[in-house]
RNA sequence: GGGCGCUUAGCUCAGUUGGUCAGAGCGCCGCCCUUACAAGGCGGAGGCCACAAGUUCAAGUCUUGUAGCGCCCACCA
């Protein structure tokens, strides 16, 4: 076998096959097709990206799922394509211009996207080369991105219908403002962490008579944007005040004291200073009470000119400094208290947000929200795990407006235009449309872009040009499944879902599958930010892409995290090796088969070994596919690894070896014959899971007219050929061995060493029929065995149902080892022979209990009780 | 403050609808370079399935409570 080494090495396979496949056009589907469609539309990565282990697992599920349905004759469709992700692929090429010392400032919009394009052109889409690399069956050439032409002209299509319906509007409120990146972001882009902080006491002088109010605040620099104090008006202590006014410190401003509701007595000092500017509690206070509204900062989260002169311009964490300083000098500092509290965090800018007063667009999503809610409660759409449906329905029964709008260039601008010189809040001289205004000299477009996730929301039917119809769209949509992360299940799942029941008026997809989410040793999810996820090009280099796809699935219990390290990728390097021997093996043992046999020429000629592999293997299509409907791919990896490397390797092979170096010509065949078979059909269930290694020995072992794996059909399980006397058999045959086997070892026999046996026994059928098996597989020599047989002097026992196993070991025999062996056996059946009998002397059980139930218990009882006696006497002899 | 999840062998975890002496991988111990595979083979040690109560003939599995850990959501200055 020359052509077949010791070892797997991927790497000498991996890319012929890949380019091989993409030759054939097998990953192409055909919206022509007379195959029913099986869709998936693949969660587009940041063209910034690079591939992490998260986007492996994720890819790997998918890619499971379209090649089983390929080779189960869908015509199988799996969309790739990239997000422009407007925040950070615009933060990357800021970098860039950066390097080359350019301003943004200084260049036009046009020309800042071009050098966008340029940075996309040259290192984006990295994770698309990556991903081949993983071996995903991806349809290429229908590969899209969400700042295509046509892509974008249905991002600019579902907000022009959407303004249409009255969903959208402009107003002028407190944004999340990330100051970082200087744009809005919305809602579910901040992250809240608790932070350990101070709460401040400063004292506010009341305004025209003696006395002061003491404020409680975390922020002391926003003061110089209050605009007002509020107490609670049922609080005894402060509502004589209300209606006054207090002297703002610092400031030259006299500001009025409000009664409001929202104030808790019990916190602080029961009275709130008011920033409608910078505080959404405040800015609804100020609402209430007709406040100002002051905007105390820049941008950049700098003061600006609204502040007094001493101030401007100075960071806000500098400014708070400096106040604190001015206000202790004065006496307006009353105390300081550390204070734990949550902060929001810009998910990108990884800083403190600012909330900012500014004007955006935002879409309202109590109507959209209605219908979306109902397909999942309905079971139109399944969650698996089911249990991610709470967290959907909380979110979209308390869905807020979405604010879509973001200061940025690199993205979708908004298709709105306002009349030049006009005033742009009159209807008259807005102007919403895709192709804008016929007179466009007379015209400005808005300057923001969409948020990202406005334009991938549509990705299930924005892949196919909607709102063109075409054969795609009907053939594609809905697609069938979406395997996602959890993380995003409200900026993209629950957003999809909406839009696809609003534009399309059908649901996007009937399953979502949320992947585990990989954590390192400390738990911290895995992330290119973190540094701490490993290249999974590395890995595949280091342990093959097959290796990697199989560790990470059999690591991936559905809805639980994972925690990650490179070194579990072992466990699939070590299996594919297996896989690998263990076909060269039989190639090695085949060679004198002309053709691979069909399996009916043998059939007949089944022997246990035989039948019980093939009952093995049926079981085990059933169970694979159960999982994998079910989508517990760990389970389904981890029933193809354990009949792989135990029935088939540990058990079938090692007894095959009995007849292919024996002379009986027609056994041999036989054997050889249900070897390949089994294999082949192994490596048609381990094609999706494995698919490089799997093509690759599918061609020693296909015959002349089929084909490639990948297009093989998938396997089929058949209910006849499950066959439980010879598994119960096969059981009792391999429980004989292993007890051989042991008592060899513990009575140190060395493994060269044959040894005897003598089996007593009333029904000598398995001792005769299979002794060659327990011969050849517990190096044995001469096998005895009888009804009437005497133990013989100075040997091992040991007892498998109804069977007593003698070995005599004349000399080597430790018969305190061997008493110590047979008291240990002998207690722990004695704990479950008691357990046993308790439930068989309990009426209740007898009575309610399903018989067969009970008769398994009895039969139980019955055989330990055998072996009880047996194993007693055997001591007594040793005594 | 609300919601969700986790707690099983030294480590990382499986265990789908309650019912075969509780499983795997790694690690550990012993023996083996046996002509598919030392990335391997054979044998072995190791667990009151977090704790408590309940439902049931029967609980790792269902219910409730307790403790610890983790995640998500929420405007308390």
């Amino acid at each position: 076998m020359e052509n077949l080494k010791k070892i797997f090495s991927p790497e000498l396979i991996e890319k012929q096959w890949y380019s091989y496949w993409l030759k054939k056009g097998y990953f192409r589907a055909s919206s022509d097709s007379e195959k029913s469609p099986y869709t998936i539309v693949i969660p587009p990565p940041n063209v910034t990206g690079i591939l992490t282990m998260g986007h492996v697992l994720n890819a790997t599920i998918q890619d499971v799922l379209i090649r089983k349905s390929r080779m189960e004759g869908y015509e199988a469709c799996w969309i790739p394509g990239t997000d422009h992700a407007s925040i950070a692929t615009e933060a990357k090429v800021m970098t860039m211009l950066q390097e080359k010392n350019i301003k943004k400032e200084d260049l036009t919009r046009n020309e800042f996207l071009n050098h966008a394009w340029d940075w996309k052109e040259k290192y984006g889409g990295i994770i698309i080369q990556q991903l081949k690399k993983l071996g995903c069956s991806c349809d290429w050439e229908r590969e899209s991105f969400t700042m295509d032409a046509e892509y974008s002209r249905a991002v600019l299509e579902a907000f022009v219908k959407l303004y249409e319906k009255g969903l959208i509007y402009r107003g002028h409120r407190l944004v999340n403002w990330c100051p970082v990146s200087q744009s809005a972001i919305s809602d579910e882009e901040v992250i809240h962490k608790e932070m350990q902080g101070k709460l401040w006491t400063i004292r506010y002088p009341l305004n025209g008579e003696d006395g002061a109010i003491e404020v409680a605040t975390t922020r002391p620099e926003t003061m110089l944007g209050d605009t007002g104090v509020a107490v609670n008006p049922q609080d005894d202590r402060y509502k004589k005040y209300i209606g006054k006014t207090i002297n703002l410190p610092l400031t030259n401003r006299v500001i009025p004291i409000v009664g409001d509701e929202f104030v808790d007595p019990e916190f602080g000092t029961g009275c709130v200073k008011v920033t409608p500017g910078h505080d959404p509690n405040d800015f609804e206070i100020g609402k209430r009470h007709n406040l100002d509204f002051i905007n105390i900062m820049n941008p950049d989260a700098s003061l600006n000119e609204n502040v007094i002169d001493k101030y401007r311009n100075l960071s806000r964490e500098k400014a708070r400094e400096k106040i604190l300083e001015e206000l202790n000098d004065k006496g307006f500092l009353v105390n300081q208290k550390p204070y734990i509290h949550n902060v929001g965090f810009s998910e990108r800018g990884s800083v403190p947000i600012e909330y900012y007063l500014s004007e955006q667009w935002y879409l309202k999503m109590k109507t959209l929200a209605e219908p979306a809610l109902k397909v999942v409660e309905e079971g139109d759409i399944n969650f698996h795990p089911s249990h991610w449906v709470k967290t959907y329905n909380h979110w979209m029964k308390n869905i807020k407006d979405w604010c879509i709008s973001r200061q940025l260039i690199w993205g979708h601008q908004i298709p709105v235009w306002y009349k030049k010189g006009e005033n742009s809040n009159l209807p008259e001289n807005i102007h919403v449309s895709v192709n804008g205004p016929d007179d466009p000299e007379n015209w400005e477009q808005d300057e923001d872009v969409l948020d990202t996730w406005a334009s991938s929301w549509i990705w299930p039917f924005g892949v196919h040009d909607w709102p063109q119809k075409s054969r795609d769209l009907e053939a594609f949509y809905p697609t069938t499944v979406l395997v996602t992360g959890p993380d995003i299940i409200f900026f993209w799942v629950a957003r999809m879902i909406m839009a696809g029941k609003e534009f399309m008026g059908e649901i996007p997809f009937k399953d979502v599958y949320f992947t585990s989410i990989l954590r390192d040793e400390k738990g911290r999810k895995l992330s290119k930010s973190l540094g701490n996820s490993p290249d999974p090009l590395d890995l595949i280099d280091q342990y093959g892409a097959d290796a990697i796809r199989f560790s990470i699935l059999m690591i991936s219990p559905q809805g639980m995290d994972v925690l990650f390290s490179p070194e579990r990728m072992e466990l699939g390097r070590n299996f594919m090796n297996k896989l690998w021997n263990a076909a060269r093996f039989v190639k090695m043992n085949t060679s004198s088969l002309e053709t691979i046999p069909e399996l009916g020429e043998v059939e007949h000629e089944f022997q246990l070994p035989e039948k019980w592999i093939t009952s093995r293997l049926h079981i085990t299509i059933q169970n694979v596919n159960r999982h994998i409907n079910n989508f517990r791919f760990n389970e389904a990896v981890k029933t193809i690894y354990d009949f792989t490397w135990s029935d088939y390797c540990d058990w079938m092979i090692e007894i095959s070896k009995i007849s292919l170096y024996g002379d009986d010509l027609n056994r041999k065949k036989c054997v050889q014959t249900v070897a390949v078979s089994i294999l082949r059909q192994v490596l048609c269930l381990l094609h999706p899971f494995a698919p490089f290694i799997t093509e690759e020995l599918w061609h020693h072992f296909k015959t002349s007219d089929e084909g490639d794996i990948i297009k093989t059909p998938w396997p089929v399980h058949d209910k006849n050929k499950i066959d439980s006397d010879a598994e119960q058999t096969m059981t009792v045959l391999q429980e004989v061995i292993t007890s051989v086997r042991s008592i060899r070892s513990s009575m140190g026999v060395s493994p060269g060493k044959k040894a005897d046996l003598v089996i007593r026994v009333k029904d000598g059928f398995l001792a005769k029929n299979y002794e060659y098996i327990i011969k050849f597989l517990g190096g044995i020599s001469s096998i005895q065995s009888g009804e009437n047989i005497s133990k013989p002097p100075n040997s091992a026992t040991a007892v498998v149902k109804g069977m007593e196993l003698f070995i005599p070991l004349e000399g080597l025999i430790d018969v305190n080892l061997e008493k110590e062996r047979l008291e240990k056996r002998k207690q722990e059946l004695t704990r479950h022979y008691e357990s046993v009998q308790r439930t068989l002397k309990n009426k209740k059980f007898l009575e309610k209990a399903p018989p067969p139930v009970v008769e398994n218990e009895k039969k139980k009882l019955e055989e330990m009780n055998l072996e009880l006696e047996k194993l007693t006497s055997n001591l007594e002899m040793l005594n």
